[in-house]
Parts: structure tokens; C-alpha cells; sequence
DNA sequence: GCGCAGCAACAGGTCTGACAATTGAACTGT
DNA sequence: ACAGTTCAATTGTCAGACCTGTTGCTGCGC
């Protein structure tokens, strides 16, 4: 016979199914204030290091929001992104998306080249087909259209590699990236040359596959993803240098005001 | 004139930011078993109250996870994106094992090329330590050890890559291919030329990560498995054939049989 | 009345030490 | 060898204290 096993829940956790439940329904509205925490402690009948473990947590979800002094409110629950767990662990660490560039870099060099290698005639024909769609994006401008065309592109030839594993890896790899890397491409393209260079260099993969030449494949793969990893790597550093120049002016500006006045 | 209001972060929030950090470089591997409370709190030297904050919203954010009695576990953060799918997907197809090796392929050479390149002292320090251990255990003769220790050289090699993503997507193949590989290699170091083989192959990527030589080491790496792939390839043709023949020498005898009869 | 310094109450943040509940392993008697 | 018991380890919970930032009041001088 099988039993569940028991399980005891943390009074933590407790407080947080109730006061989740509360927010959720609207009884706590946006911008109102909970009681204070001793309050809340005695109204729960828990001691208050139970209760600030519970308020960690919805903080963590992004619930409440607590603040020294002031006291503890509800948030506009809007941004409830249930996303998986890795990626808001991306979004709070900056520097993770080059981490994963950089293994699509080396993925994305052995897709080709084994696309090129063993790909196969229906293959080549429906690599064909995503980059004419890649091609009619990019004259029509439509952005979201040319991001999921340029993706597919991709996923086109890791599927010509006959590789279950690298596929499926270069696919994951594609929805970890998706969100983060939309804007910054979204951005690299608004630059006509830099455009034109992704362009041509989707053109170079296109032609080497088709060709059935490995290396030649591989290479364009290589010098594409590179040229897309230092791309955005000169773009970070170009908004940083626009925004420390703005708070530069900002500064002078409210210098200029005050000897005016 | 505009100041950015000072913030001071908490306590907890500052231990989820570094354990984080730790879980991403891979300091923290997938289930290992964090020091316990008081000790935790005393190397962070904070109160345990403080520290039990943090580690809630760490599980909140399902990095780790507590059990009364047990302890505190780091939780697999790719184990949902990257290895469950693929697990299953082996077990619906016979012969994906060539394709995760041919994967690792193209991951090891990447990951021994920037190794090599951007590999800290202490980095370089435990490759060569695995790399004695590797040793010792292939002279001891003891299989099990061998196998571990080859996995466990590998593996230090994709951590000093610096790359997140890249180890953690190697770690998810080695598990996977704990159990398939296992046999193969073991058959495969039974050939002394073999065995020696593989050695010298360990012995070369080891060389060139020490002296810093990324395309050396990159280069020693794709023979390795070219190597492991091939001879691989040629063990389990032999052993069909090998099959075959048994099969045909039975098939034999019992024509004898029947006309003896 | 107005502006301002100082102060006090308040609210979250942190620390300490203790005890409770649970688990896994060591131990022990048979 | 095995079943049952004990025990140490570990997280969960509690109570109380003090610290620190915030708010707003109060009283003073003008």
C-alpha cells in the first residue's frame, strides 16, 4: 500500500499561501500598508522571525516591498512572470548572456559544419526557405518578424546536423536567450552597417551549407557569432558611455541654473 | 543637483547575491550539501536569523532546498531546460549516445580552449590535480577509479573555462553518459594501446592548458574524442562482427548436427 | 505665523540564545 | 543478522533585546 508521505509545511510558507491568496483576490489592494510586523506577528500567532521569513519571500516574488522605517506595502502584481527559475537568475546577473553567446558561439560552428557536411537534400531546401524568409524580413523591416526569421534560420541548420543532442541543446539554448537577446539585436540592427554585415554574414553560412563545404560553413558560422558577440559587447559599453555623459550635463546644467539665479 | 539616493542593501539580500554568484560559477555543484546554519552564518559572520532569510528567498527563487533534519541542497538550475528533455529523448532512441558524444566533442574543445586561455592559478592547480589522480588511478589498475577520474579531469577543465553555461551543459552530459559510457570505456582501456592512447591524449590537453596555449589545447581536445569516437565506433563493429560470426559457426553446427543425424 | 533644530515614537533590520521537531546513523540486545 | 532504541546532527520556531532609518511633532527664536 502506498501513502503520501507527510508533509509539515513551514509556518513561513503557510503565511505566504494566506497573505498570496489576499493579495491576489484584492482584499490587499496596491500601495497599502501592512500592519506592522509585531502586529502581524501576534495576529498569526507566530513569532516574528517566522513572519519576516514569509515577508522575504513574497518580497522575493516581487509581492511586497519593504522599506526601513516606513513599513511594509503591497506591489502592483502585474509583473508575475512565472518564468523559470535559471532565468531570473540571468536577468539579475549581468554578464551571464555573453556566458551563454559564447557556447552558442562554439554550438553554432559544429551545427554548420555538420549541416554542410550531412545535410540532406530536403535539408538544404528548407535551409533554403528560412533564409529567403530571413532575406524578404529584412527588406519588409519588420523587427519581431526578423528576429523569429533569423532564429529560425538558425534552428533550420542545427536540425540539418542529424544530431538530436546538439539540436536540442542549440534550441534551449535559443529560449534562455530569447527575451535578452531580442532588445540587444533589435538594437545592433537599427545600425544600417552593422545590419547589412548580419546580413551578409547569414548569407556566407546560407551559401557554404548549400555548397556542402564543412570548413568553409564552420568558419562563416565562427566569424558570424563573433561578430555578434562584439557587436553587442561595443553596444553595452556605447549606452554606458551615453549615460554617464547625460548625468555629466545634467550636472552642469543645474550648475548653469544656480548662477542664473 | 541629483545624487543617487544611497542604498543599503540587507543583509540577506547580499548572501543571496553571492550564493548566486557561486551557484552560477559552479562553486556550488547541483546537489551538494551546503555547511550547515551556524556554520554558514559564521563564515558570512551574521546572525543565523539573517542568514535563514536569505536562504528562504534563495529557495523562494528554487536554487536550493531545506530539509529539517537534513540539510540545505543546492537544486539543479538546468536540470528543467537543459537534461530532463534530453533524458528523454535517449531513452526513445537507441544510438543517441554518438550524437551526445560528437556534442561533447565540439563543448571539450571549447571548453579546454578557454581553459587554457583564461584559467586562473588556482584553476590550472586542480586540473593538475586531477590530472595525478588520473594517473595514480590508471596505474592502479582499478576501473571504477579510472572512469571517475577521467570524468573528474574533464570537468575541471569546463570549470576553469569560466563559462557558466558551458559547464553546466558539459555536467548534464557526463551524467548522462555516466551510465552508457561506462562499459564502453572500460572495454576500450582494456586494449593496453589503447589505454596508453588516451593517456598521451590526457597527458597533451593537460600540457597545453598548463602552458597557456588555447589552440594547442583546443587541438589536443578534438583528437581526444576524435580518438574516443572512432575507436568506439570500430569496438562496436567488432563486437557485430564478432556476433555475426558466433552466429554463423552455430548455424553451421547445427547443419552438421541435422545431417550427422 | 513661520522656519528650523531637536527629539521622540515608530517601523523595519539585526543579533542572541534557547528549545522543538525531524532525520539518519550508530548502537545494542537478542 | 536483524529489529528496535538511542543519540547526535540539523533545520524550524520562539522570545526578547538592541540598532538604525523615517516620520512627524514640539518648542524655540524670529
Amino acid at each position: 500500500m502506498r501513502f503520501e508521505k507527510i508533509k509539515v509545511p513551514r509556518i513561513a510558507d503557510t503565511i505566504v499561501e494566506q497573505m498570496e491568496r489576499l493579495i491576489l483576490d484584492g482584499v490587499l489592494k496596491p500601495g497599502e500598508k501592512l500592519p506592522v510586523e509585531r502586529e502581524l506577528s501576534e495576529q498569526f500567532n507566530v513569532s516574528r522571525a517566522s513572519l519576516r521569513e514569509a515577508i522575504a519571500i513574497l518580497e522575493a516574488r516581487g509581492l511586497i516591498s519593504s522599506r526601513r522605517g516606513e513599513g511594509t506595502f503591497v506591489r502592483d502584481v502585474m509583473a508575475t512572470s512565472l518564468t523559470e527559475p535559471l532565468q531570473e537568475l540571468m536577468q539579475r546577473h549581468r554578464g551571464t548572456v555573453y556566458d551563454i553567446i559564447e557556447l552558442r558561439h562554439g554550438l553554432e560552428a559544429v551545427a554548420a559544419y555538420y549541416a554542410a557536411q550531412r545535410g540532406t537534400d530536403d535539408d538544404r531546401h528548407i535551409i533554403g526557405e528560412c533564409f529567403a524568409r530571413l532575406v524578404a524580413a529584412a527588406e519588409s523591416g519588420d523587427e519581431q518578424e526578423e528576429g523569429e526569421a533569423d532564429l529560425g534560420f538558425h534552428m533550420a541548420i542545427a536540425e540539418s546536423a542529424h544530431n538530436f543532442a546538439l539540436a536540442h541543446t542549440i534550441r534551449s539554448l535559443f529560449d534562455l536567450l530569447r527575451q535578452e537577446l531580442g532588445s540587444g539585436l533589435g538594437r545592433l540592427r537599427a545600425h544600417p552597417e552593422k545590419r547589412e554585415a548580419l546580413m551578409a554574414q547569414h548569407a556566407q553560412i546560407h551559401r557554404a551549407i548549400i555548397d556542402r563545404d564543412p570548413e568553409a560553413a564552420r568558419g562563416a558560422a565562427h566569424e558570424h557569432m563573433a561578430y555578434i558577440e562584439t557587436a553587442l559587447r561595443e553596444l553595452e559599453a556605447a549606452s554606458e558611455r551615453e549615460a554617464h555623459a547625460r548625468r555629466r550635463r545634467e550636472l552642469l546644467d543645474d550648475r548653469q541654473a544656480t548662477v542664473g539665479a
